[in-house]
DNA sequence: ACTTGCGGTGTTATCGATAACATAAAGCGA
DNA sequence: TCGCTTTATGTTATCGATAACACCGCAAGT
């Protein structure tokens, strides 16, 4: 139990300070070849494992960078969390992950629960917070990035895409199309904001023809997925039979929507079209293929691990710089189910 | 920058002892009711946000449970992740998640990694390590959990299913209804364990019983995904034209298969069955809807977090315990893409 | 030859909270 | 009233690594 070996064990078995056992440990430090090489040898030959939490309390690096996402359950976050991940351990960086549940009670409580933890940088998934969640983020001092959205009033860096802007392109590739009987399924008024956001840029494209929006929005904070998508699709069927498409706030609502109109015996796209949202494997895959609008996700995760890289580069505390506000590309993707 | 406050500013502030407010600020210690208010209070207007990597040091307690999965990008690992986080908080536990990609080496740098920050305990996902995996594990002396899995030469605690015998539920009901020429698709030979004994359990069940299995598994190491599953469907029809089903190693590869098929013009059940594995949603949305197995992946997680909050009850060291191997259930799911 | 500089190493104090122990005040039965 | 437990709080030393500084010896510059 009380066994683990320590520094200063590997010291002592090695000849030399415990000084010099912590500078072998680390890349940069000053110490000869081959006097890292063999405590390093002999480290590994009494099972020494480093001590982060202590090398963290003197160092006040704790190599952490916090993550906040509202849902393991997204592919599309995983792929940026990936992302990330991947670029930042390439600096020794770990990401400490949380979720929100799609709120911004549940995320303050995170942020507070996870600046605790003396992250480096906090990375938030959305621009929507509490303003004791944005005080807290202030005290802290620490870098702050906003992904997957490019907030009003941003917190700091961003790095995200219009989500109205981008659902904008979808509508308007319908409505080129001839296609002017438009339903939207998708974005709570809550929680979801990304979906919300994606729901309003769909609602103000159609006002911008001067075409009535229909749209079917779940009550509950979480956002709509498959299986309500076509529930959804069914309830929109019966409520508005002259409808000609279905916009979905995700891929994962178009599928749904997709084979609720199959079931039907309805053929899509020739008789209703669906277009998603995201660019999921399913989109690429399904009979008919989805369109959709690709949101680079793993380039979010990707460009935000390496503005993290740069504001925490080694040398000593973060870097000051001015506000960052990267602006990802968004791209419609057009395939068979729609005209 | 260095005037974030302290645990010794609170007390000042208080007019108390830093024991007093550290006591305060954890629920089981004995501070009157009014003190631990006032505390918190001051607490929270000076903008004191607990340090625990101070706290960790002394108390040899980081409130870490390591968490290894192959990635992220599946949903059935992410619902396990998820639940079994949201039990671990319940008990002020924080889950530390790292990615093997599906393999040993990664694993095994992974498991180091992890292990630096001396969480209280580890859950693997998986059954195969290196030795070295397996050393560094003895050594650090933490209750150790394989999940997803029941290995052979368990660690220690288990809490998993046997793939193997969950495929042969599939291979047993097609066999049933009649299909004897059956292909399977996924499962590489490195890397995804789980897959492998998926296509080991397809492999024995059909050689029980006299049949030639035929077998289509990529060459890299990651699992198949929907692609590929499509792929390997086009060409299992061309070279084994007379094959009735196809089962596949994940409900993904299953998805990619059926729309294979129907872009063949080939009808799904009538003319090829599809069967699945792990009832991701999609298998439950898709036209016609996928035969797979229920693994209950959340249950997994559940399951995985309570046993840890069991071990790691508050009261002192970890508890010592025989090693704990619960079986979780597997169910067939029979939907409309199996006759 | 003498200084200057630098690579390599050791010494000491310290990061911020808490375990362990000590202590003061309050409750309580006989 | 006394001794005893219980509750609320304070004191001191410590967790294990590292920042900051000091130091030594050797090579290069003048």
């Amino acid at each position: 139990m009380g066994n683990t070996p320590k520094m200063k064990d590997v010291a002592e078995a090695a000849g030399v300070s415990p000084m010099t056992v912590s500078r072998a440990f680390r890349k940069d430090a000053s110490v000869s070849d081959d006097t890292r090489a063999r405590i390093l040898e002999i480290a590994q030959s009494l099972g020494y494992v480093f001590d982060a939490t202590a090398s963290t309390l003197r160092s006040k690096r704790t190599g952490f960078v916090a993550v906040t996402i509202p849902s393991l359950n997204n592919a599309n976050f995983a792929d940026t969390v990936t992302a990330m991940s991947e670029v930042l351990a390439e600096h020794g960086l770990q990401v400490l992950l949380g979720y929100t549940n799609y709120n911004m009670r549940d995320e303050e409580q995170l942020v507070e629960n996870l600046l605790r933890r003396r992250p480096e940088a906090l990375v938030l998934t959305g621009g929507n917070h509490t303003q004791r969640t944005r005080d807290l983020l202030k005290q802290a001092e620490i870098p702050v990035v906003e992904i997957w959205d490019v907030p009003v009033n941003p917190i700091e860096h961003v790095v995200g895409f219009s989500n109205a802007q981008a659902m904008k392109l979808v509508v308007e590739h319908l409505l080129n199309k001839g296609l002017t009987q438009l339903g939207f399924l998708g974005g709570a008024a809550s929680g979801d904001t990304r979906g919300s956001d994606r729901k309003a840029g769909f609602v103000s494209a159609m006002q911008a023809k001067g075409l009535e929006p229909h749209v079917l929005s779940p009550s509950h904070g979480t956002p709509m997925s498959m299986q309500e998508g076509g529930d959804a699709t069914i309830q929109m069927l019966s409520a508005y039979p002259q409808l000609q498409g279905f916009v979905c706030v995700s891929d994962l609502v178009a599928f749904g929507s997709l084979c609720a109109c199959q079931r039907q015996g309805l053929k899509v796209p020739q008789d209703r079209a669906v277009a998603g949202f995201g660019n999921f494997e399913i989109s690429a895959t399904s009979h008919p293929r989805l369109t959709t609008v690709d949101v680079s996700s793993r380039i979010i995760g990707e460009k935000t691990g390496a503005l993290l890289a740069r504001l925490l580069v080694r040398l000593g505390r973060p870097v000051n710089s001015d506000p960052v506000c990267e602006v990802v590309q968004t791209e419609l993707i057009v395939r068979q189910s729609t005209p």
